[in-house]
Parts: C-alpha cells; sequence; structure tokens
DNA sequence: TCAATAACCTAATACGTATTAACGAAACTT
DNA sequence: AAGTTTCGTTAATACGTATTAGGTTATTGA
C-alpha cells in the first residue's frame, strides 16, 4: 500500500521512544518533575499534594510505562545498596569442602530481606600477594559498608579502613579494639563439651587444635582448658597442634598414654578432623567403643571419610552459621545508618549430643 | 560555653569523611575534578596530561584511598567493572542441594580472572511476588551487565531490560529469539545416553522427567526421544512425570510392565532422583543388579539416600557446569564490549559411564 | 615582535532522582 | 482590608563521575 522506495530513517531505538523519565511524566501531566518525584516517592516527606495533581502524575507516569531508574536512585540517596561481602579465599570454594556456605546462605537471606545487594569482591581469589590484598581491601569502600570474612585476615588494609570511618564488620571474633564483629562463643561451648567428657567418667583426653592462631582456635583452646579444670580432667599434655605428622602414630601414643576420648576443632579446611577420623578408621577403631570422639564445629558436609561404625552426628557442638551471616548483616547496616558505635555479638553454640562419646574404655 | 537552646546542625559525619570523592582528590592535588577524571579514568579520551600532574594526582588520590562510586559511574554512562548475577531462586540455596553450586564457581573464577567484580542481586530470595521481582531486577542497570540463572524464569522483567539494549546473558538454554545464553547440549548428551541403554539390549525403559517445561526438561525429553527412536527403544509410554505421588508404585508398575531401566533428571532439587532411589531401596532393589539406571545430569553433592550396593557414580552424563558459568560470563564480557549481536554457546555433556547400568535383568 | 600552533587544563554540562527552601495564591483571622 | 495561615507547587540544588568545548599559557615560526 504504501511505497516501498523510502522507508524512514529509523533512529537507533526504534520502538516508541526512550525510557520516558520524570520530567517526561512531568510535560505530560503540566507539572514539574520534583512534583513528579514528591507524587512518585515522597510519602515519606510530609509534603501533601492536591489528589488532582496525584492523579494525574499517576496516571501519565502509567501511560508512559514510567519505572524510575534505580541507578539514579541511588546516586540521590547518597547510598548504593549495596553491601560488601569479602572473603580471603575464594567466595565460592572449590577444594575446600563449603564448611562456610551456610555463612553466605545468612547473609545473602538477611540482605534480601533488606533489601540490599551484595559485592563480591573477587581480589583474594587470586595469588596471596599482600600488595594486591591492599588494592582489593581498597575497593571495598565501592559498598556502603563491609563483611569480612575468613578465618585468616590480613590486619592493615582493613585498619586503613577503620581509621577512615568506613562501616564494616568481621564474621568471626577479632581482637582489635573498636572493631565490629560477629562471632561464636566458642569458649563456652568448648568448655561444655570438656565438661561433658568429665562428668562420663573421662580423666585423660587430648585436645587436637590446628597449628595457627586464628581467634577461633584460640578461643577453643582457651574453652577446652577452662572447661578441663573446671570440671577435674587432666591438664598436662591437653592440648596438641596439627604437625602435618602421621596422626596415626600420634593416635597409638595416645592410646598408649591411657587417653579415652579426643576432642578435635572444625575449621575451614577440615583438616583436623578428616586426618583423625582417617587415623582411627585405619587403626580399626571406632568410636565411642574403643575411643571416644569430639568435634567442636559444626563439620563440613559429610565427612571425607566416615568415622567407622558411626550412626549419627558426630558429638559436640555446631556454630550457628546462617545465624552469624544474619546477625552480620543487621549489625553492619547498623552502622551505615547509626552513628559510629561499634558493636559485637557473640551467639550461643548450639551442643550436639551425637553418637560419638561414651564412658572411657581404656585402650590395649 | 554556648547555649543548649541552638545546637549546631552536627554534619551527619563529623570523623573525617568515609568516602573520598573526586573532588576532595583534586583539592588535594591542586587541579580540578575533570582533571582527576581524566587522570584515572581518561585513557580512551586521548586527552594528555603533563606526567607531573599525573603525579600528583595518581598520588593524591592512593593518599586517600580512593575508589569510584560505581553507581555514579553508571550514571555518567560508563562501566563500572562489575557484572550482575540475578539468581531466580536463592543465590545459595539452603533445603536444596547445592546442584547449581558448580557454576558459581565458575562466574566466580571467570570473573576474577577478568577483573569484575560481582554483584549479587538478591530480588528473588523472597516470595516468588511477581512485582518485587520486577523491581528487583530492574537493579540489574547497576551493574555493567546481568548474568540470569535458574531454572524459572519471568519473561516480561527481562524482556524490558532487552529493549533497552543492556546486555545480559542467560546460563540455561532459552527459547526467546534475539537473548544469548550458555547451555548444555542435553538433547544429544540424552540422546546417547538413550543408546548406551540400547546397545546393552534394553527395550522397555521408562524415563522420569520432572513435571514443568523447563527448557532443560524439554531438551532431555527430546534428547531421550530420539535417542530411543534412534537405537531401536520401544517409544510408547517411554516418558512419564513426577506427580508428587507414590513412587514406589510407580516403579512396582514398571517392574510388572517388564521395564528393564529407568532414566531420571537431575535438576535444581534433585526431587526425582532422590525420590526413586529412596523407593528403590525400599523396594529392596539394587542397580544394576535388578534395575539399570541413568541419570541425565550431575547429582547434586551425594543423594541423601545412597543407592544400596552403589560402589561408583550414577551413569548418564555430566552437565559441565562451571565452564558454563566461566563461558556466561566471557560471552557477557564480549556483548558488553562489542556490538549487540546476541551470541550462544551450547556446551557439550560428558558422558559417565557409572556403575549403575548393565545388561537388563528382568523382573519378577 | 606578533601571530600561529601546541600543550595543558578547567568550566560547564549531562546523567535521573530526591529533598528543601521558598514562593504565589487562596483561605482564614481580626 | 491588612495581616496571618495554610495549601500546593516549583526552583534550586545535591548526589559523583564522564565528556566536550573552550580558555590560558608556553612554544614555535616568520
Amino acid at each position: 500500500m504504501s511505497d516501498t522506495a523510502s522507508p524512514p530513517p529509523t533512529p537507533p531505538r526504534p520502538a516508541g521512544r526512550a525510557k520516558p523519565r520524570q520530567s517526561d511524566i512531568a510535560r505530560a501531566a503540566g507539572v514539574s518533575q520534583a512534583t513528579v518525584s514528591l507524587v512518585l516517592r515522597g510519602a515519606a516527606t510530609g509534603v501533601v499534594l492536591a489528589p488532582e495533581t496525584r492523579r494525574r502524575v499517576l496516571s501519565a507516569a502509567e501511560e508512559l510505562g514510567y519505572v524510575p531508574d534505580p541507578v539514579a536512585t541511588r546516586l540521590a540517596a547518597a547510598r548504593n545498596g549495596m553491601l560488601g561481602l569479602y572473603t580471603f579465599s575464594t567466595t565460592f570454594p572449590t577444594d575446600v569442602a563449603h564448611s562456610y556456605y551456610p555463612v553466605l546462605v545468612g547473609v545473602e537471606e538477611e540482605a534480601a530481606a533488606q533489601g540490599q545487594d551484595l559485592i563480591l569482591f573477587t581480589g583474594a581469589s587470586r595469588a596471596a600477594d599482600p600488595t594486591s590484598d591492599a588494592a582489593a581491601v581498597r575497593r571495598v569502600r565501592a559498598a556502603d559498608g563491609c563483611l569480612f570474612f575468613g578465618r585468616h585476615v590480613p590486619r592493615d588494609p582493613i585498619r586503613r579502613l577503620s581509621e577512615d570511618g568506613f562501616p564494616f564488620v568481621y564474621i568471626g571474633r577479632r581482637e582489635e579494639p573498636g572493631i565490629s564483629y560477629v562471632g561464636a562463643d566458642y569458649v563456652s561451648a568448648s568448655a561444655e563439651v570438656a565438661a561433658r567428657l568429665a562428668a562420663l567418667g573421662h580423666r585423660r583426653v587430648r585436645y587436637l587444635r590446628e597449628n595457627d592462631d586464628a581467634p577461633a582456635s584460640t578461643d577453643r583452646e582457651r574453652g577446652v582448658a577452662d572447661g578441663a579444670r573446671g570440671s577435674g580432667l587432666e591438664t598436662d599434655g591437653l592440648v596438641e597442634r596439627t604437625d602435618g605428622g602421621d596422626v596415626e602414630a600420634r593416635l597409638a601414643r595416645w592410646r598408649d598414654e591411657g587417653v579415652t576420648a579426643v576432642i578435635t576443632e572444625e575449621t575451614d579446611t577440615g583438616a583436623a578432623l578428616s586426618g583423625l577420623t582417617a587415623a582411627v578408621a585405619r587403626a580399626g577403631l571406632s568410636c565411642p567403643g574403643d575411643l571416644s570422639l569430639a568435634l567442636l564445629g559444626t563439620p563440613a558436609a559429610a565427612p571425607a571419610a566416615p568415622v567407622p561404625g558411626l550412626a549419627g552426628a558426630i558429638s559436640g557442638f555446631g556454630v550457628p552459621m546462617r545465624e552469624m551471616g544474619r546477625a552480620a548483616v543487621r549489625l553492619l547496616l547498623d552502622l551505615i545508618e547509626g552513628g559510629p558505635a561499634p558493636r559485637s555479638h557473640l551467639l550461643a553454640c548450639e551442643p550436639v549430643a551425637g553418637a560419638t562419646i561414651g564412658p572411657p574404655h581404656p585402650g590395649r
């Protein structure tokens, strides 16, 4: 019907016009852009507009298919609605069992509930190069605030953030004063485990901890020692550290020494526990038949080498990881909104009765 | 000293400034904000600045710990080096086994390798409320581009993005024309599994698929049907859908019908597989002794109810999830940089020999 | 020495929305 | 009728960065 020779010079975005702005609505409704903003978003400002004006603006907005530009909204709000999540390892670990995973679940849940998005900083994914660490940590300022997460944390880049008043929260207890964190009360929970073993009749116990000085390990050691003292366990030689050596030999020595129960801890790698259960299996022992076994912390997924003859869970306590994630998000938002008053929480751990501890059975 | 009636209007952030701006750098270096912008980001504009000026600006930026504001950067119509990741379910599933997890690993790896940060958009974590979905999807514009991920995806909010030319990539095959995706070649891989069963001698087989119409399921069904036709399997009654009913009864019926092998699929919930293995266990059957069992897709972690007598993996094929994640990031960056030419990839699936299929053993 | 060129930098503006101070008009007081 | 409130709206500005046109000074050419 129409002549095909001269198609109209098609503009780059042919479908209707580009995205409508508030100013387009304003023109259509015969008001100013400010009025449009007030009608559309100004419920909180206390300004009241004439019903007729509201109606005109709303119908014009509907007509044009207006949707607010989230980027501009956030710019104007001087908040970007994004919380940083910086893990001092890859956020999604591959080689390591997902021991921290529940924390991420909690963080995501609470962030979603609060309408915040998360920026995953990928800085630490590559080499453990300290300079790149510093640069990566600095990027964190792109967010309104940041969560830090990981067993080992470089101090200097963080101190800088702290001095500048940038809001951030550690997940895990920290020693540094004036820094906010959400942690788990490992001390009490560990003491309770020691006391539980004592109540069953154990006297000579070993606690095998990771050979580094993360606060989480320090706290557990302190709890075990406190609990041992308070409940009558022997404290001499109570604590040993992993050393990469032969766990089976260590286990044999313990049996020779008359040890009836072993406590170990679960950390990011799960090395202590998996080494121990493997050694128990190779030695042909069973829990709690030959040896009581307690674990300080939630085991990551299913252990690679299940404890032989083990029906239920490993006795000890569980870490409220998900709740830690949620609490950390809430605390961070408090910091961002409220004043600079640093606050911290220690969450209680849940005792796990489990099936790996029982009355002592002296070996050999 | 001062009268208490009129406290000076205390600025909200008294202690220094949390986040340095370009204007702060400009003041420190004795130049204009525009110069700072040119030094920091203007490599492409052709404007050349005196080396001495560059130096001053860069050192002032370093000194103050400047980090560009991603939102402002985006508003000014530029890239901010951030890729969005939007999942139409929680990114970190809790009740569901982590079947999608490897995809996220791949996404994070490749993003880190490309120097991009990830923004996790949390919109879909709550109720499947369509309006909140729309608002949440809109937010992804804060990133340079976005990956969408999930078995079920609302179309309308996405169409909007597409019309506006916002770059995004689906992880998983999509029907919509002109949309980029990275998927797995379920059709070929599923056909190969059917052919494998036929080659072992099976003739009467059942394929139990999820009862919804996600592309992933549609593709697998098509592949199984194609493969069955091509290899001589019976095609009548081949395909059945999960219905929430009694899987054990269904299994018994199949045995009565002379079915010697069952194929099922792994999806986000893993429901089909776990229901089936549980039914096999309760029926006292073993694989492949009594019944051959094949699985289309990588099982999520360890199945809750392991197949009795199963030593190795479940036969079938594996989905190259990690590589899909990586490929999606690369494709997205292509879209962001290059033109709007939508491109897509189908990655090949890896056959898994496994230990659950063998020659047919007619039941009863 | 004066104009032409180059080198370097900045003022101005755009992006789209939120907020506040202020203004005109209408409705009340006395 | 002049002054006071109240109401409804808008002008102006801020948020932080990118970009472009243009201005200032230094350098060169004749």
